[in-house]
RNA sequence: GCGCACGUGGCGAAAUGGCAGACGCGCCAGACUUAGGAUCUGGUUCCGUAAGGAGUGGGGGUUCAAGUCCCUCCGUGCGCACCA
């Protein structure tokens, strides 16, 4: 399989160049605060030698940041170095212009799959994980990224999950207040008087709200509080999951079944943030589709809660004596004081809600349910919970439900509607009620013509030829007044409007924001992830009370185990480490940990600073990479400061995988906001600018997997064709945010190209020469690199204006794409220059090292070695030939130099091209025209012809319009 | 069903509203070679010997001029999915 002969010796020099580098500390970045060795090559790029810097003494920063990867046992896969191979182009890029640049990696290393060997195996989690994550290092090292591998950091460790607990610690810690509009210390939580209790608890818990301690009602408004709810719990994965995690009722990994289940679980306030996380969109530049995503996962809906009373049962509420009579019942306490409150978006349809719908796990159904319909109403909830969500959404077309025998009044008209429930009508969403208008609704409308509700026209479409029944849009209100209010006539958002001010005014409802987003589920029965820093204790009551860990038992370390599984009882496989489990005193510890998000949620900020032993990250550090001043965003879709003196605030640039829209995307906001909200970091959102790269196809244009057999091993590219070749083939493919197919036959182009360039640079004798020591002694290739001389046509000549238009040609497509993040088309530009360049008898130095420098980014292992021997035999022009290639400025490109004396102007005939003419570049419209008309291959098409216009655009074309 | 992207040669793709197909793959021809799966040179959207004509998913529109802007239909991908 091995192709015959090696463009390059690529094997002997990207090992040599990745060693120096090492050896170098290359690409270590700098805090402020250090003394910066006066030999590193940034030191002496930027004349900071032997100083201790401040933040003020340091370039503009560029932090720009990978997805790190969970290092799972398959190594790495053609995905990842995409999205890495683009952000190291851009480091490079921005150190050559002199930015400070931060370029990290690490590992997001708690995981399922090493837990699921553990199980099997018995092999501790962590053996399992630091092999894989020496292979994804090797593998990693071996494509020549210019990481900062001092800042390298693993969620796994204890130095590291140490913080990550602390920072649980800071939000468990807290509250959100709304009246400040932030999360606070949990210590400026004021009991509340009586009258107004958390509004946020729904009615039917409000009891408990009554009887709560003070510590209670801190532990109801901390950020993370346990909460006794339905969850999502996979038996196959043995754990619960979060509602970001579970599609279609599967689990995200695996695909496996996911079932509501009741249990006690610890729960983020995220929802207290839905706002922030919705309006801050607008300040950071992310593609339209991620927003969007985000968008509708949080779900905003503006709209209005009503009040609907419950109607006194039997017949008329004017005989009391019958409530009396209804003691079979559970629950007929009431006396028109039960309300049905329903959330809706178009509270000026309240006119036309011909019936009700509870969700059949709503708290009144027990109490309005008639002794008539008890038993169906029974049998409906006992089949719905038997349900799982797949089957709730798989039966989605067919309506079902019951009457509860029950009626509500209307309030704007005073009609008795009946009360139904139904699975149609979620329990999580809203209030867990509707009023149902099936005139314009849809679902609505299917569920009433199944059970033969009535239908009841409120708005007018615009056009009076469309059919009302279904119309869900905007029109006019119709048949809507009642004997107290009336919105017939007005346009539905003043009909809105007015019901709204109406329903306020009499105390029936009021405006209205709701969300779908959810609290974030943030257990997990797992043992490979960070064990909460919690313990359980008896308070006087004999009931169990959680309590924090001080930050001086940090980290908090997993117990030893032999069996990784959950216990015979079913609880995490922590509770089997007894001696752990218990404490001294009698309390326990927590037994759950913590999900894979928690770990990735802040690693961008350890980087900066990760090895700091007393703080998460330290001032200093956090306000210089995160760049504090904040800047206003254009409200264009601006590609990433085009000025390196431009810091952007946040991370600069973000590189990944669409897969974590709403997962890590939105956790790490949320964590991020809380930390901002309590002073320990300086910026509302943590990534300025987040770019998506596409995903990478098998050869035969479908997903990679190993069933399918189409999978493409980096290790092997890189044997075969070099890491430059692989790096440059992988941005060439095409732009970075599309998907696009895997191609090995497009790897050997880009190769060949990187070929053309070595044969450029080196004299041929000297290569052969090389060869032929190598087969006679291959121990000793590496040595007899040095002896492969430098091309004699590459010599100290001045250039041409020619060769200068060229290289100055390529400077400005290289720059300027690469400002847009247009990988490929930089890459044509560079090829175009270098079929240009082998053309040339003699090749000045000068000009080649220019491009030396604009290769570097892509190829840097075969630049490297090409400006070793251009800097020892030639002179680079006026480049600092003792200053490394990394460090090496960013060439400029000269307008002047483009500049053209004629160009070649198209000339149409009635739009249609028909010839080129030669003029000169500043020519007036006139001498254009009149050129124009004379062209040569036009003649044919104006013979005959009336000219009856001449468009010219100087510079562009000319338009010869004829009849 | 709703929302968001995207449809250009045999293939990956280029094209501030102004010469469609840059660059690369593949293919064809030639050069150098004992040889070529190395390298170099030329050609390569389709129809046509040519002049020329057609052409960016289909249809319509705006414009002197449309791959690009607008409307509509079709297709592909992604996201959400009874969210009231």
């Amino acid at each position: 399989m091995s192709s015959s002969r090696r463009q390059y010796p690529f094997h002997l020099v990207e090992p040599k160049w990745q060693q120096f580098w090492t050896d170098r500390q290359t690409f270590r970045a700098f805090n402020p605060g250090e003394t910066l060795p006066p030999e590193h090559p940034f030191a002496r790029r930027h004349q900071l030698g032997g100083k201790t810097v401040s933040a003020l003494d340091l370039p503009p920063k560029f932090y720009v940041l990978d997805m790190f990867p969970y290092p799972s046992g398959a190594g790495l896969h053609v995905g990842h170095p995409e999205g890495y191979t683009a952000t190291d182009i851009l480091a490079r890029y921005r150190r050559a212009q002199g930015s400070h640049v931060l370029h990290p990696m690490g590992w997001d290393s708690f995981g399922l799959p090493a837990e699921q060997y553990a199980v099997k195996t018995g092999q501790h989690p962590r053996i399992t994980t630091e092999a894989n994550i020496a292979n994804f290092t090797r593998q990693i090292k071996s494509l020549g990224f210019s990481y900062d591998w001092s800042r390298e950091v693993a969620t796994t460790d204890p130095e590291y999950f140490r913080w990550t607990q602390w920072i649980f610690l800071q939000i468990y810690n807290s509250w959100f207040n709304p009246e400040t509009n932030r999360a606070e210390p949990i210590s400026t939580l004021k009991y509340p008087p009586e009258r107004d209790r958390d509004p946020n608890v729904p009615p039917n818990i409000h009891r408990a709200v009554e009887e709560a301690k003070r510590r209670e009602f801190a532990d109801r408004c901390r950020l993370a509080y346990v909460s006794e709810a339905p969850v999502n719990w996979c038996a196959e994965l043995g754990t619960v999951l979060a509602n970001e995690e579970v599609i279609d009722g599967k689990s995200e990994v695996g695909g496996f079944p996911v079932i509501r289940k009741p249990m006690r679980q610890w729960m983020l306030r995220i929802t207290a943030f839905a706002e922030k996380l919705l309006a801050d969109l607008d300040t950071i530049d992310w593609s339209a589709s991620l927003k969007e995503m985000q968008r509708n996962w949080i779900g905003r809906s503006e709209g209005a809660e009503v009040d609907f009373a419950v109607a006194a049962p039997r017949e008329s509420a004017a005989e009391p004596n019958e409530n009396e009579n209804g003691g079979a019942l559970p629950s007929r306490r009431y006396e028109g004081e039960l309300k049905i409150r329903v959330f809706t978006t178009r509270p000026d349809t309240l006119f036309g809600a011909t019936y009700m719908v509870l969700a059949p796990e709503h708290a009144l159904v027990d109490e309005i349910t008639t002794e008539e319909q008890w038993q169906a109403v029974e049998d409906y909830r006992a089949h719905t919970a038997r349900k799982s969500d797949l089957e709730r959404t798989e039966l989605a077309k067919e309506k079902t439900g019951v009457w509860t025998g029950a009626y509500a009044i209307n309030p704007v008209n005073g009609e008795k509607i009946p009360v139904w429930i139904a699975d149609y009508v979620l329990a999580s969403y809203g209030t867990g009620a509707i009023m149902a208008v099936p005139a314009h609704d849809t679902r609505d409308f299917e569920f009433a013509t199944k059970f033969n509700l009535p239908v009841m026209q409120v708005v007018q479409p615009p056009d009076p030829k469309m059919d009302w029944h279904g119309f869900l849009d905007d029109g006019t209100s119709v048949n809507s007044t009642g004997p107290e209010i009336s919105i017939t006539g007005l346009a539905t958002p003043e009909a809105k409007k007015k019901i709204t001010a109406w329903l306020e005014e009499k105390g029936l409802g009021k405006k209205t924001i709701n969300y779908k987003l959810r609290d974030w589920l943030f257990s997990r029965q797992r043992y490979w992830g960070e064990p909460f820093p919690i313990i359980w204790k008896k308070d006087a009551n004999g009931i169990l009370q959680h309590e924090a860990l001080p930050e001086s038992a940090l980290p908090l370390l997993p117990p030893a185990l032999d069996d990784y599984k959950p216990t015979p009882d079913g609880q995490p496989p922590l509770a089997r480490a007894k001696d752990w489990l218990t404490l001294p005193d009698g309390s326990t510890r927590e037994t759950n940990t913590m999900p894979q998000w928690a770990g990735s949620c802040w690693y961008y900020l350890r980087y900066l600073d990760a090895r700091n032993k007393t703080t998460f990250v330290s001032k200093d550090a956090e306000s210089y990479w995160m760049g504090s001043e904040k800047l206003p965003i254009s409200n264009s879709q601006s590609s990433i400061s085009n000025s390196p003196s431009q810091p952007t605030p946040g991370v600069d640039l973000y590189v990944g995988g669409t897969e974590h829209a709403v997962l890590h995307l939105l956790y790490a906001r949320f964590w991020h906001k809380v930390l901002f909200d309590l002073g320990h970091v300086s910026t509302p959102e943590p990534f300025f600018k987040l770019v998506n790269q596409g995903l990478i196809l098998g050869e035969n244009g479908q997903k990679m997997s190993k069933s399918i057999g189409n999978v493409i091993n980096p290790d092997a590219i890189v044997t075969e064709y070099g890491a430059d070749a692989f790096r440059l083939y992988e941005m060439f493919m095409g732009p970075l945010e599309m998907s696009k197919p895997w191609s090995t036959k497009g790897v050997e182009g880009v190769y060949r190209f990187l070929g053309r360039v070595w044969r450029l640079f080196v004299d041929e004798q000297s290569e052969t020469e090389f060869e032929q020591n190598c087969a006679a002694h291959p121990v000793r290739e590496a040595e007899f690199l040095t002896q492969i001389r430098l091309n004699p046509a590459l010599c100290d000549a001045a250039p041409t204006t020619a060769q200068l238009k060229t290289l100055h040609t390529c400077i400005k497509k290289v720059t300027e794409d690469l400002d847009g993040l247009r990988f490929n088309t930089a890459i044509s530009a560079m090829m175009v220059f270098i079929s240009e360049a082998m053309t040339w008898e003699v090749k000045p130095s000068a000009v080649l090292a220019d491009f030396i420098v604009l290769l570097q980014p892509f190829a840097p292992h075969l630049t490297e070695e090409l400006w070793g021997k251009l800097v020892a035999h030639a002179k680079p022009g006026a480049r600092d030939p003792q200053l490394d290639l990394a460090y090496q400025p960013w060439p400029k490109f000269d307008p002047a130099l483009l500049v053209e004396d004629t160009i070649e102007l198209p000339v149409q005939v009635n739009g249609k091209f028909r010839d080129v003419i030669r003029v000169a570049v500043d020519a007036p419209a006139a001498e254009l025209e009149a050129t124009a008309l004379k062209a040569g291959k036009a003649q044919p098409f104006l013979v005959g012809k009336t000219v009856k216009k001449v468009i010219v655009v100087p510079k562009r074309m000319v338009n010869i319009v004829v009849a």
